[in-house]
DNA sequence: AGCAGATATGTAAGCGCTTGCATTTTGCAT
DNA sequence: ATGCAAAATGCAAGCGCTTACATATCTGCT
């Protein structure tokens, strides 16, 4: 017995089984286009051989991949983390396989990647949040991919979105804050260019101040890369200030993490000297003590049901109607009232 | 101008540009054989048609694909991202595509994932211990895919691997601990089965205890998957033992910070009261407090040598010879003496 | 027994690209 | 001018699969 100098094709089975190959394809295929008998023995074959059907010849012929790509802003974290997970879960069982990509939070990365999932067939896309050139959008449309959106629902946009309103979502933790009789307040957001979710969530906090009468010298915005460090940079940056903030909000866990951290560096207690929030309620804002002040998404939820809703896309040609989800705020003990209060 | 039923091909290329599709394919993979003039026509025909050549095509026809797989074990956390990470930007420098799916700890599914990675074309592909079904090793041969192990460093082994003496390096942190003056050790394991690093770290515990002559009842194991709550359980778990271990050293950082986090739910001070160690230095391990004391990994390099170790096995068929690398401990403050010692 | 209609299988035309080989063009020394 | 090797380009054969469409083989009726 020699070792094959390639792997099996469909015509191997097909002779090995004694058809042809259009019978082994819809073996494995439609078995039920395909009688009882032949199809045993084709499946004989199939197992004789180790034949594993090849994907690339597959995907030029029929012209489906039952492959789905999404391009996140980030591996390096696990703020997608969940939310990808449950989606690919939920594409498994629908029989389709996730191709991940990301993008480093850049517009011409994101691009480059859309059209290498393009090229490599993907039957519809994931993308996050709505900030990209418009271009982009009839690109797709031209070459007819389904594409959803998440991590931001807004209606009436280019896309169909799933996921929740970032900006709503603040303002309800900002207001929480301000109730709590903090007056001075700090921002520590992700990048705005290109990211509406961090753009909306400035909004979110500015939206509270002006509701509540809060005086805009109080409010002072720092803009960081989601990344811990430069969450106790903007932190220390921040709280440097004459008259620094006794309340900071963070436009994600991850920076405010960097922000607990470092405050506990500075010799200073949160919440009893600072208070500190969070976005996104992932892992880490448990693990750090005190945890996390912060706004729960629904992650899984939310990549379950994008999966559900862009299958549907590529199956029926249809449009998509995008969906609204809510969350929540939860209290972690990083939220307080301010000092001498 | 309608929208274009599909996406442009080679032929649309060549026929704009007055040219052979041999010559347009030349001009994107062989720039230099193709004449400056040629080259500019073609490549103004390609911008204008908006171009990106059909990836399942292009690796049917050239029996390459330029994507190397990847099966990891988990990417629920964060022990393999920055490893994996730096695996892909030095692929994609030498202008590779990484592809990464992920097994779940379970053998049958990795296999799957190895069978449809092949199936995808992969040129090359990374794997995460050596534990496995002979069998896979020589289906890979038979398909003649060059295959790299990483995280676990063993010469002679069926495929070559790049990584670290997982045994010694927790031998080492295990010696550290009883020198400083711990007897009773108890050690939060992940599931052995099919995972050598596991194994192999449990090991290195006995290693140390036998050579420090530890009795053989003051050293429980609790074998648990590698999440967080799952560290927190076993965790209460020894601790309720009549008599209760003075430190814990667990599988990995995951482990040892739910170990910490429930260890403080409990109202149990570290390092005072008990002392917990953990495994990788991730991020997690410096967010806790304590800070774990742990063993660093370098998975940077690890990850990067990998890719290019692979990329050299994939290019130039050679065997690929493996590498050792070297861990170190650091100490974050969650190891301290026994109490009333 | 014989036939319509369903059911099962085979035939063969691509899908969009790469590449060995054949052919044409070019550059340059004579 | 002429010839020749080298450089540039074209031709066409696949790569392994799916899927109309054509053909062959069954059903169950009358």
């Amino acid at each position: 017995m020699s070792k094959p100098r390639s792997a099996p094709t469909l015509d191997d089975v097909a002779k090995m089984a004694g058809v042809s190959t259009a019978t082994v394809s819809r073996c494995l295929n439609n078995p039920d286009r395909v009688v009882a008998t032949t199809r045993e023995r084709v499946q004989a074959a199939v197992d004789a051989l180790g034949y594993t059907p090849n994907f690339a010849a597959r995907v030029m012929a029929a012209k489906r991949s039952f492959t789905i790509g999404a391009i996140i802003p980030t591996m390096e974290n696990a703020i997608f983390a969940r939310g990808l997970q449950a989606f690919q879960e939920e594409l498994h069982l629908r029989g389709y396989t996730l191709l991940v990509s990301s993008s480093a939070y850049k517009p011409d990365i994101e691009e480059e990647q859309i059209r290498k999932l393009a090229a490599r067939g993907a039957d519809g896309l994931l993308l996050i949040g709505h900030d990209r050139d418009p271009e982009i959008y009839k690109y797709l449309e031209s070459r007819r991919i389904p594409t959803l959106i998440a991590w931001s629902y807004r209606p009436n946009a280019l896309a169909p979105s799933i996921g929740f309103d970032n900006r709503k979502a603040m303002r309800n933790l900002a207001e929480r804050v301000i109730a709590a009789g903090h007056t001075r307040i700090g921002m520590i957001s992700g990048i705005r260019e290109g990211n509406d979710r961090a753009r909306l969530r400035i909004e979110g906090v500015q939206d509270a101040a002006n509701a509540r009468g809060l005086s805009p010298d109080g409010f002072t915005i720092v803009e960081t890369p989601y990344e811990i460090e430069n969450g106790g940079a903007a932190f220390a940056e921040l709280m440097a200030q004459p008259v620094p903030p006794t309340a900071i909000l963070c436009g994600n866990d991850v920076l405010a993490v960097g922000a607990v951290r470092r405050a506990q560096d500075m010799g200073l207690r949160v919440p009893q000297d600072v208070s500190i929030t969070g976005f996104d309620d992932i892992e880490l804002a448990r693990i750090v003590s005190p945890a996390l002040t912060t706004v729960h998404v629904p992650h899984r939820e939310m990549g379950r049901k994008a999966a559900l809703q862009l299958v549907e896309m590529v199956e029926t040609q249809s449009p998509g109607q995008g969906e609204q989800l809510a969350t929540n705020i939860v209290s972690g003990g990083s939220l307080g009232p301010p000092p001498q209060g």
